[in-house]
DNA sequence: CGGCTTGCTTGACCTAGGTCAATGCGGCTT
DNA sequence: AAGCCGCATTGACCTAGGTCAAGCAAGCCG
């Protein structure tokens, strides 16, 4: 049973929707389990046996070709929920980029206790809708934009992120941070190369408006400029 | 009022989630209109005031940056639901691609009706999940394939949702259908130019895997050759 | 302390696909 | 039937970003 009323993501993930005796029920579904950077928690291909909460750490979904080719297709922060609930099997694979922590349920049992609880649902698609429109926001920069607005999208969106996933209501994003994941990484999320994305940090180090204190931190110094390149403006 | 009883789409559209009593309820809510090619629904940007069940006819969903260069985000077929329920603004704007005829809601009665059905709601989360699932498939293909994969994917996706969206439950797919968009459309949903699909075209016509009788036309003569070259094989 | 390992950066070169500029062609209009 | 007009195709050339191949720095371990 996971102790849902100490839990730091409680006020935010999708158990918002629910009053204490709900929460108590959901609880009881559920169970905590921490998962170590690189640890795949979902397969691409697989039936979809799992949902969950993210409660901390941050964890990639991913496709892959055939031949090799990977694209991240979305990243989930604390508060997010992760899988394919009703059915289906799970189109993209889970791995988490950092150590985390998950709160994890049996499909079934989520889809069961979902069914009877509408307020959960409306979350759910509330949180749903969100996540189509930010996927469909990398869609454009995917089909059309370069490699310079790429990385500074990535970058002024990992910064609002990590800066809303943190408690304090005073910090919308943030101006130095750690990225949650290496290079190539990057790479498979941006649709481009190791080599280019690399390449795009040090020409924005030396432009001077990031800096790059060691190969996981970045420090913001010129949000502005960073922005309007990011929107190609 | 729209007359739901005869709709075409009534078996497959969210409605079919609905008693008679509560189909009643909401037709009285929603009007058929027509919308002829070229013509925006929703601009990119506005408020979100309509939402939509497709009749007949095919629409895109596209994004643009400041400087003019479009990404289509979402193709919508017949029984498809267009629009962002639950209050934002609309991230993408909506055109028709073909004339085409929707049964249009304003967006706040559609959400009072929805929040009061939880049935419709669940079909609604269903729909959307499924659009997710498509858009990050998407992902993939603006992110890593090359112009041959995205120009097959493309053939074979269209193949299937025409065939999909015709009546017949014994098509699957179609081996001769018409193009809803040009070139250049084609290209903003795959993140090319016009000139790259008109190669991609004359390509596989000249390896006999497609003809292309006239401009609008596509008959597949090879699909599983066409297949290969899609999934990257 | 020196030698590995792992991830990152840098450089030289190459190519898929973009750009620019004709040309083609079917359908309308007069 | 001649002239447009709006696409689509084709060709010649160019470039952003990929590929391949060294280096390089930080952590780690004997």
């Amino acid at each position: 049973m996971s102790d849902c009323d100490t839990c730091v993501v409680r006020n935010r993930a999708i158990c918002s929707a629910l009053v204490p005796d709900e929460l108590a029920a959901l609880g009881k579904l559920g169970r905590k389990q921490m998962v170590s950077r690189g640890q795949t928690l979902v397969w691409e291909g697989d039936e979809s046996l799992v949902v969950a909460n993210v409660i901390q750490g941050v964890l990639k979904l991913s496709v892959s070709t055939q031949d090799g080719r990977e694209q991240i297709v979305g990243v989930v922060f604390p508060s997010d929920f992760i899988g394919r609930p009703f059915g289906k099997e799970s189109p993209y694979g889970v791995t988490a980029l950092t150590d985390a922590e998950v709160c994890i349920f049996t499909r079934t049992a989520f889809d069961g206790f979902a069914k009877e609880h509408p307020d959960l649902q409306h979350k759910l698609l509330q949180r749903t809708l969100d996540e189509l429109d930010r996927a469909r926001q990398w869609m454009m920069l995917l089909g059309r934009k370069t490699a310079s607005e790429r990385i500074a999208t990535l970058l002024i969106e990992i910064s609002d992120r990590l800066g809303a996933a943190g408690c304090s209501p005073i910090a919308p994003f943030l101006e130095k941070f750690e990225l949650p994941m290496d290079r190539q990484q990057m790479g498979d999320l941006l649709g481009l190369t190791i080599e280019t994305v690399s390449r795009q940090l040090t020409k924005l180090k030396e432009a001077e408006i990031i800096e790059l204190p060691d190969r996981r931190s970045v420090v913001i110094k010129d949000r502005r400029r960073l922005e309007n390149i990011a929107t190609a403006a």
